[in-house]
DNA sequence: ATCAATGCAAATAATTTGCAAAAAG
DNA sequence: CTTTTTGCAAATTATTTGCATTGAT
């Protein structure tokens, strides 16, 4: 998509981009690098761990723990509520997913992180719909902010709560109902 | 401050700015703004409410409700937890003041809104510190890519976690300690 | 064999809630 | 007086943890 864009002439940088799903060999690589880093920690990789991590990178979608739990039994039922709870802070120490709070009195979990590292949300109030977007613009705003008033840049997490325009002018969210 | 900076031809658009601290009779005008919404709601000024609202617009701190709690029996040792979280809901809906969650266990709750609707938090990784800051070219670039992705803007919230520069160079962070 | 990992059930901890008594208007 | 608000203590709920057992290497 960005090579198709740049030979096209388009200016990426000024284009905020809503971020592609991951493909399924981009989820096989970082299953395979949290895998590693399992191996790295010489930590054992169970049938349970398995489950669970199949579960993780065999999906581009947002998930809590317990949604996590109810998909990994279905790939084996002898999969505890405690191994999930225990082998999140394992995904997320791996960076390769990450944990948010978007005010909910549950977590959420982002397994894209891996392929768009910098990216944020829109969260539609109409519909709840959750659009993942990155844009080097904000990105570099973000660093010039910072590094004027003496910082460097870590990580970083913007959240956008908006409404549809399609609901103001139709009445209706297009995107309700996904 | 703005004032100043214009009359010495200082571009204000360009640069972000670490908020400063609500004023006292800000802060006043602020809990006047909150009682009237209480009013408006038919709700009483009970005590417990006062001792709770004097704490809130007394400070420009950031609190948590266990915080809020200790604080407002201070002023007055009958207000109970319950009362606390009863009254934070009002805060928060009332907008004078918003909930907050950087990934810890509690909420954090921050009086600042009121005076800096669209501001944001850089939070130093080596001592905890939180700078408040707002720019006005952060928030144009995102009703613009609000608006490219077809949604119109209602709030936002952007945390970023970073270091301090002079930790890097000396070692030691200078906000430490606060 | 060895030691990490598991499931279970109990523990934690922030927040919420039912209810009878107290207080605001 | 009437209705809201309170404190208390019990409930709730996501997440964490102790422990005896199981399983990976």
């Amino acid at each position: 998509m960005v090579d198709k864009a740049q030979s096209l002439g388009i200016d990426l940088i000024s284009l905020p981009l809503i971020i592609e799903p991951m493909s399924e060999p981009d989820r096989a690589a970082t299953k395979e690098k949290f895998l590693q880093f399992l191996d790295q920690k010489n930590l054992r990789i169970t049938s349970q761990r398995r489950a669970i991590v199949d579960t993780v990178f065999s999906t581009d979608q947002h998930f809590t723990a317990e949604q996590l739990l109810e998909w990994a039994r279905e790939k084996d039922s002898s999969v505890s509520r405690a191994t999930v709870y225990r082998t999140l802070p394992l995904l997320t120490e791996s960076g390769l997913v990450h944990e948010m709070d978007f005010g909910k009195d549950y977590k959420i979990y982002d397994p894209n992180y891996a392929a768009h590292p910098n990216h944020n949300h829109i969260i539609c109030n109409d519909c709840d719909k959750i659009v993942e977007f990155e844009s080097e613009r904000l990105d570099a705003l973000e660093n010039e902010i910072s590094g004027k008033l003496g910082f460097e840049v870590q990580s970083q997490q913007l959240t956008i709560n908006a409404s549809c325009e399609e609901m103001k002018r139709v009445g209706a969210c297009k995107n309700k109902g996904e």
